[in-house]
DNA sequence: GGAAATATATGTAAATCACATATACATGGC
DNA sequence: GCCATGTATATGTGATTTACATATATTTCC
């Protein structure tokens, strides 16, 4: 089981919708076009299930939409953060502070691996 | 969708599950112990799943055991990290890695949001 | 010898994911 | 005006993963 090559939405996909929402009001495309710039290779969102992630959220209270039909192009539903929202992104916060920590962790330690896993080693110098 | 309360394996378990046999070989429950005591809240280890993936891992030769009795208590099934998975857990390095900056720049963004969204700003400063 | 702890599993309903498909409108070319 | 292409917002769904429950065997300790 090592690192997937397909995509993965991951569960921190909230995370990255409510932040982008909160630095910026935008559409579900624009913002699926963000937040897969942001994520590493292996982490690519798809468009479909973001779309959900979007009702759902705004379902929940964490996001509120309007249609717009500024500038020129489709009709687009923008998502903006609201109070509860925020609360939830602080939330996220801490939670991915602590996986980064674990993550930390790990590098730590597998770095500190003996030499004699000579492939690790050799890999990880890339 | 907030950070989930409940237990949450996550992808990076056999990672850390690598990582730690790679360090020395163990058996399931110590390992359990481990990797929880490594994890953070919202992340723990089921045990059930834990065994399961361990045998994926061995019928995929990242991994290879054999029964132990030494020491006192029940026969353990001891595992230790192949060459495959020494190979495999360098690509975890790598993945994790690459995560982490994800995480990285979420929270950098996050912390450099306007003072206005003033719920955010207070947790964080916690 | 019986209760509690240790150790290794398996069963399974519900949730999530990855990928396919659908619908609507706009835009630019001809 | 019409059609191909692009943009935008969805829904459908089979397969996988997860979270939690349960099963089984052995050992330890009283």
């Amino acid at each position: 089981m090592r690192p997937r090559e397909s995509n993965r939405q991951g569960r921190h996909l909230a995370s990255f919708a409510l932040l982008l929402c909160a630095e910026e009001p935008t559409h579900g495309l624009a913002l699926h076009r963000s937040i897969n710039k942001l994520l590493p290779e292996g982490l690519k969102v798809d468009v479909g299930n973001l779309y959900r992630l979007l009702r759902e959220m705004e379902a929940r209270g964490t996001l509120r939409s309007e249609w717009s039909t500024v500038g020129s192009g489709a009709a687009r539903r923008v998502y903006q953060i609201t109070p509860v929202g925020l609360d939830e992104l602080a939330d996220w916060r801490e939670d991915i502070a602590r996986r980064r920590q674990a993550f930390d962790l790990f590098i730590q330690r597998y770095d500190a691996l003996p030499a004699r896993n000579a492939r690790a080693l050799k890999e990880s110098a890339k």
